[in-house]
DNA sequence: GGTCGCCTGGTA
DNA sequence: TACCAGGCGACC
């Protein structure tokens, strides 16, 4: 379930639940996952015990005491079941890491996409990832410069973790909506005033997220996601539905009108 | 820059 | 039966 809030809910309860423990065994379930994860590094997890768990963007990073990391990315469905290992396993069950006290973590996921790597010990884990949207470092002049490099829609902008790490195609829609922008406009023309706007939204739909999942009503109303249709929250619009780089985009045409590109007025084609 | 494939399920 | 899905990397 992951953009930035869920992962980070997914993080924090791992953290209470195998942070010190002994690993008893990793076993992966899905010929997927077995691709990434030889045997061989798998079965040299035991005894391994875990030291601290961290999350960047939307990736988690189980730090071992040896040095080792096991690395995983939930994508588009993925989450976390914590159960004891004499349980039978859930339905999607793709991958479990197993502990000496009998507590188990289930990567529970329908479609199979997560991934698991396991890094060996003294190599740091490249992520290629832009700032937090919560970090201090991250001001609207840094973010504007970022995307003062980009001639792409402002949403495709927000979806690529090297300019913002964490934002997803939830949250991506429901910050231009509150910082009334519209999703087409391109990246790099959008003015410092609007990018400030753009920040503060982002940082605020985030920070309502985090601890919870968008599919808790009381945690994440969404404004826009979702809202094909129906009448915008804010005012007397309605809410698109558009294509962007292949993802859903809703927004409110009437309201989000920041950077909208113009429309160039065709010239009557020439009679020949 | 845009499109496709990875996987499999839920829903209209 | 079709389409859609909170991600991302490979590809043109």
């Amino acid at each position: 379930m992951p953009e930035l809030p869920e992962v980070e809910r997914a993080v924090r309860a791992l953290r209470t639940h195998i942070e010190g423990l002994e690993i008893e065994a990793v076993r992966v379930f899905h010929p997927a996952l077995r691709r990434r994860a030889s045997a061989g590094a798998l079965k040299k997890l035991h005894g391994a015990r875990v030291a601290w768990v961290e999350r960047r963007g939307k990736h988690q990073l189980i730090h071992l005491e040896d040095g080792r990391v096991v690395h995983v990315h939930f994508r588009m469905n993925g989450d976390w079941i914590f159960d004891s290992a004499s349980e039978p396993l859930p339905r999607f069950a793709r991958a479990a890491l197993s502990f000496v006290n009998g507590s188990r973590v289930v990567l529970d996921d329908s479609r199979a996409l997560s991934t698991i790597d396991i890094h060996p010990a003294e190599t740091p884990v490249a992520l290629n990832l832009g700032p937090e949207p919560l970090d201090s470092s991250l001001t609207a002049e840094a973010l504007k410069a970022a995307l003062s490099r980009r001639r792409t829609a402002i949403k495709v902008a927000l979806l690529d973790q090297r300019i913002i790490a964490g934002l997803g195609n939830i949250y991506a829609s429901e910050s231009l909506w509150r910082a009334k922008i519209d999703p087409r406009a391109v990246a790099a023309t959008l003015s410092l005033a609007t990018v400030t706007r753009l920040l503060a939204a982002i940082r605020a739909v985030i920070a309502r997220a985090t601890g919870g999942r968008y599919t808790d009503a009381e945690n994440a109303r969404l404004d826009v996601y979702d809202r094909e249709g129906k009448r915008c929250r804010r005012r007397d619009g309605t809410i698109l539905r558009i294509v962007q780089g292949g993802r859903s985009t809703y927004f409110c045409p009437r309201c989000q009108r920041a950077g909208r590109p113009r429309v160039t007025r065709a010239l009557p084609r020439a009679r020949s």
